[in-house]
DNA sequence: TCAGAAACTTTACGCGCGGAAATAAATTGA
DNA sequence: TCAATTTATTTCCGCGCGTAAAGTTTCTGA
């Protein structure tokens, strides 16, 4: 390869036989010039190695191949999974997915929105931040950007992708209420729509069911659930706080901070006889099948999560139709029934 | 703000009352200008809140301000601690990281590195797959674009910043043969150097204790360490096959998995009485002190591989200088005593 | 106050490619 | 075989900005 210097689309069309028009065209859809052509330009490239400079490409062209993923926490697991399903499936579609974090942080969100913009990218699909979010700078993207919002269902963009709260809760909810006594619910920082709607699910399937629901209240806005399960629930089991042997916590990441606390502090967690507790989460994170015990959980959809949202953006890209109305599509959870409740 | 439509730096230009040239200066660095024709452009630019084209102002720069920063494996903490640190030392010395993730995979590494090559990039950041790596690809990529390598120390890039697993391996076998029976060693796959490296540091601690080293291989080239920890740690307790009550594990992954087999086999972790076997990790993962009991391990220097690492890049990109010798700066790890050992 | 330096304006070119328009060549089908 | 159609070529312009060169204004300091 590379037998004399190749660096733009003139050299290669030239060095290749072909009219640059024509190598421009291949590069934009290959299928668009004849078979023999196509031949020509391939083995072309493959003697030269050329590929057209990105910058020149995307500075003519009306609409660009990059798609934004922005999530909120990258060091959380859930996201870390799902972006790469995501990235996966868009460059599969021939887009570009560049993607940032905004690591808990307000300014870092509003950050990655500019950045973003200034790629000019055709889509974006983004999971907010939440009540940290700066809303207004999230609205203006949306109206710029065909975007997907997923995971946390801030009323933005054209499209919602995500779990169905009420009905996974009420899954677990019935499943502990059944096989053991009711569960208390240890909730989430209020980071996202999804701590409320959780809490919200939960009361309603207690009431449901005739039982009543009990809160363990959490404030703050921190992204370290883990720190706080673990934290809290020391305390909370050192002064005997907590209200049930059975605990269902809004997510995962706050279930393995109590399995923490309640092992430091000797208490048995599971489901058999010589148990102090029952613990469940939330999510089926990657790790809770490495908790001790292994978590019993409600799974969320990845993949289904991830493909309708990737689905729904080219849609929007494609059509270019701003919906009259925003899409909502809600995925049910799975029960994974470990070892801990 | 958006008075009237300011796309261009024309557009600016004029609407400010100041000629682009100046503008382009200011943009390319705000110092570069006089005080007072600063603060006129800052005043039009909160009226007309204009960013130049990304693409048009890279194509024209012989050098742009981007930096790529590709990691073998998102999902892992490690990784993702360590972007996060890396891209937050980018931005603040006004680059612009843009995140990759091998997620485990060859192609994908290939791809990033096609990728980031088209971004034209003043340097790169990476961290190596490994073992799985191509490293044709690598090093074709690193010979054109200004690469510092970490954590994983194949022979790229001009130069390469990790832990030195010869003292932070010995730490802890000195610490565990002094403070109980001596440590078996339950290696990683062998994915990348480190594997290697911290194998023969195991070695050469023990014999420099008179002690025997006793190894539990492993095979293959999974990343998912946590789920190898756990099916091979259930096998070998089941066949009593770990040779010691004290184990070693080659990172903190594998003891997260090693620490679940114990628990579902009925095991009990720890350095007091009761306890059947002692566990330690490396690295320090963010988990570590989620696990139960708490993993007594080694940490390495997030902030100053990350630091040190943006630091060379920035000295090889300003100075563009080839360096004759290939630089290598190693860190300590510190012994993280928790409940585990 | 005035020369010299520093900063700015004006003018102009080019980066590498997308894409339009007119023309030429190759392919298709009857 | 020949027109009708498809595809390729030639020519050209423009995207938005970096940057150089030459001329003009503003600042600096003795």
């Amino acid at each position: 390869m590379a037998e004399r210097k190749v660096q733009t689309m003139e050299d290669f069309a030239s060095a290749s036989g072909i009219s640059r028009p024509t190598v421009s065209k291949y590069f934009n859809d290959p299928e668009s010039v004849r078979a023999t052509t196509r031949e020509r330009i391939e083995l072309a490239l493959a003697r030269f190695d050329y590929t057209p400079n990105l910058f020149a490409v995307n500075q003519n062209r009306k609409q660009t191949k990059n798609i934004g993923i922005i999530v909120p926490y990258l060091a959380d697991p859930f996201f870390a999974e799902m972006a790469r399903l995501i990235e996966r499936r868009c460059i599969d579609a021939g887009y570009w997915p560049t993607l940032f974090s905004a690591h808990g942080q307000r300014q870092m969100e509003v950050n990655a929105l500019e950045l973003l913009r200034s790629l000019k990218p055709a889509g974006a699909l983004i999971a907010p931040l939440g009540r940290r979010s700066d809303l207004e700078a999230l609205h203006k993207f949306a109206a710029d950007v065909p975007t997907v919002i997923f995971d946390s269902n801030q009323e933005i963009g054209e499209a919602f992708v995500g779990s169905d709260n009420s009905q996974s809760i009420a899954l677990i909810v019935d499943y502990l209420c059944r096989t053991g006594e009711p569960p208390c619910f240890f909730e989430m920082p209020p980071v996202n729509p999804n701590a409320n709607k959780r809490r919200a699910a939960y009361i309603a399937a207690m009431e449901k069911l005739g039982q009543t629901p009990q809160i363990i209240k959490v404030g703050g806005e921190s992204w370290d659930f883990e720190k706080m399960g673990l934290e809290e629930g020391k305390r909370l089991i050192a002064e005997r706080k907590i209200p049930t042997n059975t605990v269902l916590c809004s997510n995962d990441r706050i279930a393995i901070g109590l399995l923490a606390a309640a092992y430091q502090m000797g208490l048995r967690v599971g489901r058999g006889e010589g148990c102090a507790m029952r613990i469940a989460g939330h999510d089926d994170h990657p790790w809770a099948q490495f908790t001790c015990p292994p978590l019993t959980t409600v799974s969320q959809n990845y993949s289904a999560i991830a493909e309708t949202s990737v689905e729904k953006l080219f849609t929007l890209i494609t059509t270019g139709a701003k919906s009259e109305s925003r899409q909502v599509t809600l995925f049910d959870g799975k029960l994974v029934l470990r070892a801990s409740a």
